[in-house]
DNA sequence: TGCTACTATGGAACTAGTTCCATAACTGCC
DNA sequence: GGCAGTTATGGAACTAGTTCCATAGTAGCA
């Protein structure tokens, strides 16, 4: 059996209460017990059980993040992050991945009252009234990236100035008819994404105030996939009056509508125009012209504001917006004429 | 403070040991005591301590993962079957991103001797003989994934083949100027991964299987990335013989590769062929020619080995090879003539 | 009726740390 | 020398579960 703190104890001649102070670096402890108890713990190759520990302390120095498909190389980009600032305090990250609407309900409500992490994070899902309640009963602190809900503090981007930065963008190059490929509209009440739909949002605003007519046929909306928009792509470019241009609501979505486009031989940008969202890692070998979030950031700043919520006494920070970008790239130029 | 099991025996009128039977599903348990220890439970919003209960019980049904850049697409892949086939059995996954070699050196020690996991999954890094050590004495199941060391049960591919694999393919093409673009040589002596080394290994059998002479001018050796991959290519074409076909180690460099090419307006695969390693998500939107390695299946493999190490008397399985594939796309063709 | 066997239950002991109170030992100062 | 203040130390109590032993109750059977 592995050596416990009594037998350190026992063994170097000293109390249970010593051998803490030294294994903590208690001022309280002259240097020749310090030296004893610590050779002591040489010899017996002891080392103290952080479950144990967490156990006494009733802390774990452990976060859970909550992503849903969390190989989407935008979220493993946040978790990079989160990763990066927590491993800098010595923090655990335990990652649970969501790729269905039950198993969402379920980490949503297992995690917090599991008191096996500190705090919880949770990526691109919209947390609902009662589950936020559940958080503050269950004291579990906890911060949004992308997304936003209550008054819970939060990480995120202005996605409906993300999709009026887009479409704007088109409709400088001289675009009149911009299509849109998106998430389902219906996905706020089911898994409770909001991105695709607030980007969609803010495509609708920019085409409005040009004074553009709403051309409903030009919206097309599928689960979130490279496939799924390639498909909704090829329905667009079979319409008789096709679009000029497209906006992906993300950097996926849109490499879907570049391989439609290679499908038909169209030329990019030359015939049409495709915009994407997030500039992920990809987005610059393809030249894809794109809405830049800063993904990395989103992570490493929840986790500064988690940690602000454990120290006590920290006042609660407020939602915060981080800043978008447009990165003009080569898969937009002006329509043929 | 939250409700603990002793409050509900005393609200309850029964015994610690009945709460804890009811928690624990034992038939030992009255229907009529059940059912009032439940009341109570549902009264007191009573939710046990999974901290506790992973004190007393001295395990945490918690599995932790080192993986070195776990923002790579085939990282991440593996790490989606981990999660996949850990969340099937209610574990849950620490994940340790390393990065340089002193985090994994940090790592290598620290995990294992925490208590805080049940069992250690490392990928894409071989552990020295000391470290190995190490395991046994902390007692800690350790699985390894794309790695093999001394008899540490693990899942890989066979590396070298699959170098064989892809430069045949080149081969029997009828290319015969064929380079490699890879990590660095001495990489298995910081980092220790082998994937690369063995790799250039396959590559260079299959040269000298057919007779060819082994021209280390077409040997390019980089940091693992884009950029560098792209630079080491420019540095290839540059040469006064430039090879007609390349192959990279990863898809990643692959990807590098094909921008070098693009730079220089080198049409591919007419003028060169690309061919990369491991079949990651983005491969099929590239075309990329590559050899396909099962990525989620790994993680998910490794993980039934290690349950398998967890559940006393199950006889150690060996380190397992899981199977690779040529997948012909459109980056590959034969050489000009 | 009495014996056996089994079910149901209570609760002490245990897991391995931390914390805090009591106290011993020492120092400095009047 | 005596007193106050500081430093160093020991160890009981505590954290919230599980486990297991002792025992009460009850049914079955000769």
């Amino acid at each position: 059996m592995a050596a416990t703190i009594r037998d350190v104890a026992r063994v170097a001649g000293v109390g249970l209460g010593t051998v803490s102070r030294v294994l903590n670096n208690s001022p309280l402890v002259s240097a020749a017990t310090r030296q004893r108890v610590l050779s002591v713990i040489e010899e017996l190759r002891y080392s103290p059980s952080q479950i144990a520990r967490n156990f006494s302390l009733g802390r774990t120095r452990t976060i859970a993040a909550i992503a849903p498909f969390f190989t989407r190389p935008s979220v493993v980009e946040r978790l990079r992050g989160i990763e990066a600032t927590l491993a800098s305090e010595g923090y655990h990250l335990v990652v649970f991945n969501v790729e269905t609407v039950a198993r969402r309900d379920e980490c949503l409500r297992e995690v917090p009252r599991n008191d096996r992490a500190d705090g919880l994070l949770i990526i691109s899902l919209v947390p609902r009234p009662e589950e936020i309640r559940a958080f503050s009963e269950a004291r579990m602190p906890v911060v949004l990236i992308d997304a936003s809900a209550g008054d819970l503090p939060g990480v995120s981007v202005d996605d409906v100035a993300g999709g009026e930065l887009a479409t704007t963008h088109l409709l400088e190059l001289g675009h009149r008819r911009i299509a849109f490929v998106g998430d389902p509209l219906e996905d706020p009440l089911t898994f409770n994404f909001t991105s695709s739909y607030d980007r969609f949002t803010g495509y609708q605003r920019a085409l409005a105030a040009t004074g553009l007519p709403i051309r409903s046929e030009y919206h097309r909306h599928s689960l979130h996939g490279r496939y799924e928009a390639r498909v909704l792509t090829h329905e667009l470019l079979n319409l008789p009056d096709p679009p000029t241009a497209i906006f992906a609501a993300s950097d996926t979505q849109a490499m879907g509508v570049l391989e439609a486009a290679r499908d038909r031989e169209i030329p990019v940008p030359a015939a049409l125009s495709v915009i994407g969202f997030d500039d992920i890692d990809i987005a610059e070998h393809l030249g894809l012209t794109t809405i830049r979030q800063p993904l990395f950031e989103s992570g490493a700043r929840a986790v500064e504001l988690l940690f602000m919520l454990l120290s006590e006494g920290v006042a609660v920070p407020p939602a915060e917006r981080l800043a978008i970008d447009l990165v003009i790239r080569t898969t937009t130029a002006p329509p043929a004429t």
